[in-house]
This record gives C-alpha cells, sequence and structure tokens, in this order.
DNA sequence: AATTAATTTAGAATTATTCTAATTACACTT
DNA sequence: AAGTGTAATTAGAATAATTCTAAATTAATT
C-alpha cells in the first residue's frame, strides 16, 4: 500500500495548509481508499488497515478520515442512515447506489450541471457543498441469444 | 391537527394502495407533518404528538413514519448522518441545510433538470429516486443604509 | 535530555433507530 | 353480542455507528 509521488505531495500540501500533520496512519488510510476506489466504510477500512497496520486503533481510523476530509483530499458518501463511506474521486459528480447489490457506482456530470442546480437557489444562499444521490436498480441487459 | 377532506381521501387511498389501514395515530402523525412543514426529525414529531395525543409511543412514531414513507405520502430528508427528517413537500425539489441555524429549505427545481440528471445515467440502470443536497450558508443581505 | 503540543489509542458513552414480545384494536364470522 | 384472527400499537431492550475521554505515545523544539 504505497502512495505514488505525486500523490504523496499533494497529500503533505493538503495536510500543512491546515497545519496537520502527515503521519503514518493519515498516509495509510489514504493510500488505501486511494487503491481501491469501492466507497468503503469506516470500519471496512480499519479491518483493511489491520493487515498492514495492526497496531491501529477504530479511533484512530475515524480521526484519520475526519482530517482527510477537512483536507479536502476525500469525500463522504451517504445515503440515508448508512454508514458513511469514503470516496477519492474528486471530480465533479453523483453516486448511485444498487439496491440489490448495495454497490455505489460514481456518476461522472459535467460542472455545468452543478451550476445549473445554483442557478435554482436563492441569490443570496451560499451552497459549499451539492450532494446527487440516485438510488435504484441496474436492469440486467441478456440479449435472450 | 386536522386533515383536511381532501387530504383524508389521499391518505386514505395511499395507504389502501397497500392494504395498511387509514389508523387515528398514522393520520394524526401524517396531519401534523403536513400542517407544520419544518422537516422534523422523529423525535421532533413523537415530542408534538404527545401533546395532543399522549399515549403515541416513540416506537409508532418510527413505524408510522416508515408507512407513511412507503405509501408515498412524505419523504425522508438525509444529511449526513444527523437525525433523518420529514418532508410533505412532493413537487420535485432539492434540500438547502443552512450550517449556521440547521434550517432546512426546499428549492423546487423543474421537472426537466431531474429528466437531464437521469440522461447521464448509463442505460441499464433505474432509479427509483434522486437526493439532491445543497449545503451551506445564507448571506446577510443588509443594505448598510 | 526536557518540554510541549499533536496524535494515537482503548474503551466507555452516546444516540438514533430497530427489534421483541406482549397487549390492544378492529373487521369478520358465528 | 361473543369469539376469532390479523394488523397495529406499545414499552422497553438491543443494536450499531460514531463520538468522547483520558491516558500513552510520538515528534519537533528548546
Amino acid at each position: 500500500m504505497q502512495l505514488s509521488s505525486a500523490y504523496k505531495t499533494i497529500f503533505k500540501k493538503a495536510l500543512e495548509k491546515s497545519s496537520l500533520k502527515p503521519t503514518k496512519q493519515r498516509e495509510h488510510i489514504f493510500s488505501l481508499i486511494l487503491n481501491k476506489k469501492d466507497h468503503p466504510t469506516a470500519d471496512e477500512i480499519f479491518t483493511r488497515s489491520r493487515e498492514t497496520m495492526p497496531s491501529i486503533s477504530l479511533a484512530t481510523v475515524y480521526n484519520c478520515l475526519e482530517t482527510l476530509v477537512d483536507s479536502g483530499l476525500i469525500r463522504q458518501v451517504n445515503f440515508e442512515r448508512e454508514s458513511t463511506r469514503y470516496c477519492p474521486n474528486l471530480k465533479p459528480h453523483a453516486h448511485f447506489l444498487c439496491k440489490e447489490t448495495g454497490t455505489i457506482y460514481d456518476i461522472d456530470l459535467p460542472a455545468s450541471l452543478f451550476d445549473t442546480l445554483k442557478k435554482h437557489l436563492p441569490k443570496n444562499f451560499q451552497p459549499e457543498q451539492i450532494d446527487i444521490n440516485f438510488n435504484g436498480s441496474i436492469k440486467n441487459t441478456n440479449n435472450h441469444s
């Protein structure tokens, strides 16, 4: 579980901007989320972390995730009141939850669509974040051959 | 806390469609949400219910809310993992959470915008629901007079 | 080496929600 | 009107994700 040197720089810069330290644990968790982009929960991240860093605690996982989110390195994804999941994709996108499998898919969207959305707000409303969540199912496309 | 006769019909029809009964408790909670459209939590609804129906239990409030949502009479609103809130507005709209006051605002959106969003999904993705949540702050518009 | 501040840690506490099992209400039959 | 069966309500226990607390560790600085 290694961070490429490019991401290592991004990681350090982002944390230093808020005068936070690029610790082993923070880097470990960040690399884990980057290398398997499957929207894991804190608990899943905890389990995966332990494989290569057996001494890490669940509280640390929560702490690190919070600092990574605050530093803008990852995003939170929430569907209803399910466990919070984490996403390293920072491009403008929405999420689609398949009700049958529980899988979350990233749906890329043009930035213009977010602009259009913002235009529907009253002038004095200043959005910091916009979450767009679909949920539904994924149709089987067998071609009856 | 009375349901208008128009809403009473809607209420009964919606429940009967899923062969559920239009009980006193269900009607009470529905009317409460309709008459004060402020996105209350289950616990707030519980407190308000007790004022006029002191024997109702919290479990019943949760049960009733679930049946009302399933019957399509109200919608759930979730921001992060905060308590679920409930909304009687069934028109296409988004929600804006003001981080300073905690107030949730309905943001009306044209149905066409939801259609546009759907067009960005892969063809075999079938959305049942689309949630759009803004959060941010509301700028003070004093005119320095 | 000593001091300080930040981070990590284990485990307890919190809190919204769901579950369980008993009771009540109600429609339908006799 | 009494009995039966099913759905709904109820109180309280259980669950589960997350946050809190206080102690221990780490790392940087004097």
